[in-house]
DNA sequence: GCGACAG
DNA sequence: ATCTTGTCGC
């Protein structure tokens, strides 16, 4: 699937909201997507007071979970972090970054939100509708929503609620440690979404996916 | 006007 | 996100 967007970074507050209401109705919220033989996790890290940022991919095989491939890349940010815009801010970075890879990975997972967004087009699923990779959101804390404290078991979760919707949930990824905030991207449904997570989340609290691109990002 | 607000 | 040492706990 070649990416049919091709539109601006560095837009005004008022027109980059008014450009996610105009893509919210093309992202594919139920699951679509095959195999997924490689999972990838992408971060962002900053230099010179947030004018530059270091986009890392780090693309793991799935289920052994070994990193396969990775890139990362250096550009000038566009746009300062404003909540709900974050995309606009790191997906330049990101697609040049993916760009490096050898092979565009099956399934991302997004260190930020995916639908569970004020017009549900957060990090995760901005940047899988624009370049057709099924997406996954995964934040480490809440942008939008109330929910429920869930249980203390890994695997425990809760609904994410706003507007009288469920956007995503908060997942407990590990027993006793605060809860990830779990959303669908494009094409991945929530109860897909949170699978995954769970498949990448051996360890620690954080997916492998999200570890391996933040130390690739940090240095 | 006031509070909330991914990274 | 980033600026930063020590420190509490398994």
């Amino acid at each position: 699937m070649a990416p049919p967007l091709n539109h601006p970074w560095n837009l005004p507050p008022a027109e980059a909201r008014a450009l996610q209401e105009r893509l919210r109705p093309l992202l594919i919220t139920h699951d679509a997507f095959g195999q997924v033989q490689s999972v990838a996790g992408t971060d962002l890290g900053f230099e010179d007071d947030g004018r530059v940022a270091r986009a890392a991919v780090v693309v793991l095989e799935f289920p052994s979970l070994r990193a396969i491939d990775q890139a990362l890349v250096r550009r000038p940010t566009p746009m300062p972090y404003i909540p709900g815009l974050l995309s606009f801010r790191e997906i330049p970075a990101l697609l040049d970054a993916l760009a490096c890879l050898r092979r565009p990975p099956d399934l991302l997972l997004c260190d930020g939100a995916g639908y569970a967004h004020p017009r549900r087009l957060g990090l995760a699923a901005h940047l899988g509708l624009y370049t057709g990779i099924p997406s996954i959101g995964v934040a480490k804390s809440r942008l939008i929503g109330a929910y429920e404290e869930p249980g203390e078991a890994r695997g425990a979760w809760s609904p994410l609620v706003d507007q009288g919707e469920i956007v995503g949930a908060a997942l407990r990824t590990r027993a006793r440690v605060s809860p990830l905030f779990v959303s669908g991207g494009h094409r991945v449904g929530l109860m897909t979404a949170m699978r995954w997570v769970l498949h990448c989340c051996t360890r620690y609290r954080l997916p492998e996916t999200t570890r391996a691109a933040h130390r690739l990002a940090s240095g």
